[in-house]
DNA sequence: GTCTATACGAAGATAGAC
DNA sequence: GTCTATCTTCGTATAGAC
């Protein structure tokens, strides 16, 4: 198993990834053409099709790497004394989201509504996302508030709904380009 | 003018968007062909294209309709005595929406990230819904809090944000079919 | 206004040379 | 693996009869 040639294949999967990544924040899922990933990334279609199956498998390729863990951002800003309150965690994490990130992520949701499996996908990440920011909550809890641990955790599952939903309205602000509230 | 052949001409557009929603809403704006929408209808593409320039064009008209004005339902909330909890706008609101209206509503958020004709509307919509939510906190804090009206509109605007937020959140819940927070 | 039939172009995917 | 060239399908929109 050749370790330089599996990494040349890879720098060209991800080669590709980026280019369609462009042309997906640029035109969208659906609006984008073989035609446009090849102008945007050099290569020719064969190449791109020696890489990816079809156009579905190149769609998930991608947007799998928009959906990806906050896990590490989220463990470092926990260690940090004192944490930064919970309701300050949306907008820091979509502001590590570059605007082309949040776009294709909208386009994500929009997909997932018409496709099951892109459902499946963008759910498990929500739920992931619900886990990490609960445990978030609950050692902010533990260390600004003096609570027992349990008693973080009790009050640490009310915040999440919230905080969820506030993440997801600033990736969508992000992604329209539009400050929604003056707050 | 007459009013009877405009009518019929009006019915025949309607029945022409709710069949293109139908659609979008299954299979999504751009995997939607006017064949798709000509089976849905029942009528032919000939009938279609007399009544629509094209197919952004009955686009257009649809996620229109699904953008549509919450004041009135708003107004009435407020009208109650007491009305409802701020808080509880959101998922009463996302309630009165059809599954397949949200979907359809997420599918314009997309849109909105590669079209600006899209985003300027969608925007506006939100500005709307902004106002629309600042006045009715406004109206909930003089009638249940016992605040002047200055005081009133000075604490509303910071209530809006989270409101839309939650708003949005639900809409997305709606449209993928997830409980995304336990709360 | 509504239909059928079709022109025209675009897009996904493949073949075969290098 | 990568290219060029092309096959085939599908989709938008129109033409013209009724």
């Amino acid at each position: 198993m050749p370790r330089l040639t599996e990494a040349r294949r890879d720098m060209r999967r991800d080669q590709i990834a980026d280019a369609a990544m462009r042309c997906f924040a640029r035109n969208g899922l659906d609006r984008t053409s073989i035609a446009d990933i090849v102008a945007e990334s050099g290569l020719s279609a064969g190449s791109i099709y020696a890489h990816y199956r079809n156009k579905a498998d190149l769609v998930t390729a991608v947007t799998g790497q928009v959906l990806d863990r906050k896990s590490t951002v989220l463990q470092e800003w926990a260690a940090q004394d004192p944490p930064p309150h919970p309701d300050e965690l949306p907008a820091r994490l979509v502001a590590l989201m570059s605007p082309e990130k949040a776009r294709v992520a909208v386009q994500t949701w929009a997909a997932a509504t018409v496709d099951p499996g892109v459902r499946a996908v963008l759910a498990a990440m929500f739920d992931g996302l619900c886990a990490l920011l609960q445990d978030y909550a609950t050692t902010w809890l533990i260390k600004t508030q003096d609570t027992t641990r349990t008693a973080a955790q009790e009050r640490a599952v009310h915040m999440v709904g919230p905080l969820v939903a506030q993440f997801q309205s600033e990736i969508l602000s992000r992604a329209l380009d539009l400050r929604v509230s003056p707050q």
